[in-house]
RNA sequence: GGGCGGUUGGCGCAGUUGGUUAGCGCGCUACGUUGACAUCGUAGAGGUCACAAGUUCAAAUCUUGUACCGCCCACCA
């Protein structure tokens, strides 16, 4: 068998071994009757995506859970595709073209869309190529991307089916607009973050024909955005509110602009905010534009879609909305009608996308409406149908399903699947109606369609043309578990019975961020058009941050690039590492030295299995199941034995719960602190022992297997060189063997391991040289032990460097010697001339002291009544064993101080 | 304003049916190269689990409250 070189280099190996799997079409799933399905489908990344942190993490708790199922025999089934995220990839080839010093409307909307194109053919599949480096067993054959021509169709269907439902309707309301990317936004893509501002006081003058008056007589308001007043179409008091009593249905002249305002009550003012007045933006503000409709109030749109001033800003036009604010304050504070500015901590909507401050902007938009989508949606996750990991996500899911708003879907920019509804221009001009009137599915003038009609269905005009706008990103993504299987499906196509297969699918892997973006509304487009729930399970993942606790960004420059880990450690180290520092749900604070773990760890794998090829002497074809019988096993085989069942068992227990770390953190310490540390040392006995080679080479196979859903790379890097058919990626987990489950050796081992650590012990107190052997006398607290101990006495040689052992029963400390009190026996080492009493002394002291606390303890609960009435018998009968190991224990250790005098 | 998460040895963290001498990794101290591994081995030091009250025979683990840190949601100008 072929030699592995002394240190793990990912490098030479990882490109060969995916390039392999691929080749082999390992990835592969079709539908296969005699097996269960597994499906996940990707989170699918930006186009424009680079793959950071959260996308390894993300990514590889996916890949661990389809390699584990896969394994466990399912066809599993890791669909993969990308988004193609409409603003930001727009963004970053305006950028592309703005180094040309050209702009998108200087190409127009054909040529810009090409130009798009190209840059997605080029880069947009980089970050795939980034999730191989990680290892990522995706069935890349499937691999979708959300303007494919099926997906887009499936967009498309899914606008019309929603539009004949009524579910979907254009009006003119409050959006959320970015003034630099220049288009509206959904709630979710304008997140609130507090900022530091002020709120200004300013005096609204009554109408008078007297200037001395206007002066000094006003009222005030208060405001954030003293710009936004220039859109002022009245000023609003609360009824109730006694001080204003006489003043509604007065006149106010707006300064600055000089138009007349009235004051107008409404219930919606605070009376103890501000003043208790409130100017009315309608325009400007999603409050006011409503307060604007029960007050019947034309809104005045002070602003371009850029965030400068119109011709509605008299002297202020043209300015940016920041300048104007600026501008404003000087011109009032002239006037003397700036009456104070007091800081003000408040919370404004950012774009998500390029960070610029939202403007509430009154535009007509197309939305759909939730709360019929919703119901289904809510449901499903009531009834445990569909379940959160962490749980708690559940009620977060619901609050906001609860208090779901209508979703705003169109979006002024080209990238994206443009809105299937065309207006006719005739039917237009006959009934008089402008482009800007147009509200309902009765219109005659709209007509929602796939493709582009001939002509006019009502009037027969041939002018025709399309809605502008194109849909939100997460208009398609919402579809991504079931249109990447093709729907809608035609009756009894393949795709259908793939569908009917894989869907539901089982889970899908997130991070909390997106929950209402993305999960929410899958769920209820699952609902609503596929029949069913999309997935069972949802795991959300912790966010990656730095060792600060800051999120990682591009722009602070905190990132830690996976692909340079990669590079350093391996994609197995990098993979294991994050996951084994992942509690469930909790937020992961990386630095980059913690990858040195995972590192470590597959250099040990390496190592031990470079070990066992060194000395293995043929290929092992027995099974673990028959060895017993074949072989008379000892103490430490039954115990690794036991071990690795016991280790398998809790194993799946925790990948099946989505505890990746503990899952990992087992293997860890198996594999590590179990096999390496003891088995093989205890195994390097009789290494050429036919029997040893098996057990040897068994219990390394089956812990790669449980290894390579964490750890693909080294796994079957190992596996290629152990002569075992096929890859290791279609071995399967080992199957549990509960017979193989022995305490008893349980118990004798760890007998063992104390007595080899209390004599490394004594000899490192005592500065015995390594080389040294020493002699012991074992005093085993019964004769059956002592039998026992004849099976030990080979291993406490090599383990502990000794010479001679004696073994007595219940023998007393033999003068001039270090003693160790154990559980079940008591170690001494006679040592010639002493080298240090007083070090045996204080060692000797140190253990009383330990345990006379827990002789404490115990007693007190020994002596309580209620914990011996109360208490399982069980758990009494335990205490009272440990207080009977330990008052003998006490007995000696004092016993032994006395006779060191 | 509402909701959620965290607070365990120097650092980073585990610890869900309440009962272990409270674990792990890094770091630290001492020793060590007998050929799997210095990306290593051996041994050791170091914490009464934020604080307070409560439930219980028994609490890091359950309840309530407090403090600090962090996150999410929210139309109070």
């Amino acid at each position: 068998m072929e030699q592995l070189s002394k240190v793990y280099n990912p490098k030479e190996v990882e490109q060969k071994i995916y390039d392999y799997w691929e080749k082999n079409a390992l990835f592969k799933t079709s539908i296969t009757p005699d097996k269960k399905p597994y499906c996940i489908v990707i989170p699918p990344p930006n186009i424009t995506g680079i793959l950071h942190m959260g996308h390894a993490l993300n990514n590889t708790i996916q890949d661990i859970l389809i390699r584990f199922r896969r394994m466990q025999g399912y066809e599993a089934l890791w669909m993969p595709g990308t988004d193609h995220a409409g603003i930001a990839t727009q963004n970053v080839v305006e950028r592309e073209l703005a180094k040309k010093g050209l702009k998108r409307q200087d190409l127009g909307r054909e040529k810009f869309l090409e130009e798009v194109w190209k840059w997605k053919k080029e880069y947009g599949s980089t970050i795939i190529k980034q999730l191989k480096k990680l290892g990522a067993s995706c069935d890349w054959d499937r691999e979708r991307f959300t303007m494919d021509e099926g997906l887009s169709n499936a967009v498309l269907e899914v606008f019309i089916r929603l539009y004949k439902k009524g579910l979907i309707h254009r009006g003119n309301y409050i959006i959320n607009w970015c003034p630099r990317c220049q288009t509206a936004l959904s709630d979710e893509e304008a997140p609130h973050r507090e900022l530091d501002g002020y709120l200004y006081y300013i005096k609204y003058p009554f109408k008078s024909t007297n200037y001395e008056l206007q002066t000094t007589n006003y009222i005030t308001v208060a405001t954030t955005r003293p710009e936004t007043m220039l859109g002022d179409v009245a000023v609003a008091v609360n009824p109730k509110d006694k001080r204003f009593k006489e003043l509604a249905g007065k006149t106010l002249i707006l300064p600055l602009i000089e138009r007349e305002i009235k004051i107008i009550e409404d219930e919606f003012v605070d009376p103890e905010f501000g003043t208790g007045a409130v100017k009315v933006t309608p325009a400007h503000d999603p409050n006011d534009f409503e307060m604007g409709k029960r007050h019947n109030l034309t809104p005045v749109n002070i602003m371009h879609p850029d965030g400068t001033l119109n011709n509605n800003a008299g002297d202020y036009e043209g300015m940016d909305r920041f300048e104007a604010r600026e501008a404003i304050l000087e011109d009032l504070k002239a006037k003397g009608l700036l009456q104070k500015v007091t800081p003000h901590r408040y919370a404004v909507g950012h774009c998500y996308r390029c960070h610029t401050i939202i403007e509430p902007y009154l535009s007509k938009q197309w939305f759909v409406k939730m709360k019929p989508l919703a119901k289904p949606a809510i449901e499903v996750v009531k009834k445990g149908k569909i379940k959160f990991f962490p749980k708690r996500w559940t009620k977060v899911y619901l609050e906001w399903m609860y208090n779901i708003k209508d979703w705003c879907i169109s979006r002024q920019i080209w990238w994206g699947h443009r809105i299937p509804v065309f207006y006719c221009k005739d039917c237009q001009k006959k009934t008089g109606m402008r482009n800007e009137k147009l509200e309902t599915s009765k219109e005659p003038a709209v007509i929602v369609s796939k493709t582009k009609p001939g002509k006019c269905p009502t009037c027969g005009g041939t002018n025709v043309v399309q809605d502008e706008d194109v849909l939100d990103t997460w208009f398609s993504s919402w579809l991504w578990p079931f249109s990447t299987f093709g729907w809608p499906f035609n009756q009894s196509s393949v795709q259908k019975q793939e569908f009917e297969y894989f869907y539901p699918t089982d889970c899908l892997a997130t991070a909390q961020e997106i929950i209402f973006f993305w999960v929410a509304r899958m769920i209820m487009a699952g609902m609503q058009f596929a029949g069913d729930i999309p997935f069972r399970d949802v795991y959300i993942h912790g966010t990656v941050r730095d060792k600060t606790g800051t999120k990682m960004s591009k722009s602070l420059g905190n990132i830690i690039d996976p692909l340079e880990i990669i590079d350093i450690y391996g994609a197995d180290a990098l993979r294991f590492s994050l996951i084994s520092i992942t509690a469930v749900g909790q937020d992961v604070f990386l630095s980059k030295e913690k990858f040195e773990l995972g590192r470590n760890f597959a250099n040990k794998i390496w190592n031990v299995s470079r070990f066992l090829l060194m000395n293995l002497k043929e290929k092992v074809e027995a099974d673990l199941g028959s060895v017993h019988k074949q072989f008379k096993l000892t103490i430490a085989d039954k115990w690794i034995l036991s071990q690795l069942y016991r280790t398998l068992i809790a194993y799946t227990k925790a990948l099946e719960n989505y505890k990746f770390n503990e899952a990992a953190n087992l293997l860890y310490e198996f594999v590590w602190h179990k096999y390496c540390d003891w088995y093989v040392e205890i195994a390097k006995l009789d290494i050429n022992s036919q029997k040893t080679q098996i057990i040897l080479y068994k219990v390394l196979e089956k812990s790669l297997r449980m290894l390579h859903p964490f750890m693909p790379f080294i796994t079957e890097g190992i596996w290629s060189k152990l002569d075992e058919e096929k890859s290791i990626m279609i071995s399967s987990i080992p199957h549990v063997q509960k017979q193989m489950i022995n305490e008893e050796s349980e118990k004798t081992m760890q007998s063992l391991i104390d007595i080899i650590v209390s004599i490394r012990n004594v000899r490192a107190e005592m500065n015995i040289p390594a080389k040294e052997k020493i002699d012991v006398i074992i005093s085993a607290h019964s004769e059956r032990l002592k039998d026992k101990l004849l099976d030990l006495e080979s291993y406490i040689k090599t383990l502990a460097k000794v010479k001679n052992i004696t073994a007595v029963v219940k023998a007393k400390r033999p003068k001039q010697a270090a003693s160790c009190v154990l559980d079940k026996f008591d170690v001494f080492l006679p040592l010639k001339g002493i080298i240090n009493i007083e070090a045996e002394k204080a060692r000797l002291n140190k253990q009383l002291k330990i345990q006379e606390s827990v002789i404490g303890a115990l007693n007190a609960k020994l002596k309580n009544r209620d914990f011996l009435k109360k208490a399982p018998e069980a758990v009494v009968m335990g205490e009272k064993e440990k207080a009977q190991i330990t008052k003998a224990k006490l007995e000696k250790l004092k016993e032994s101080l006395k006779n060191l005098a």
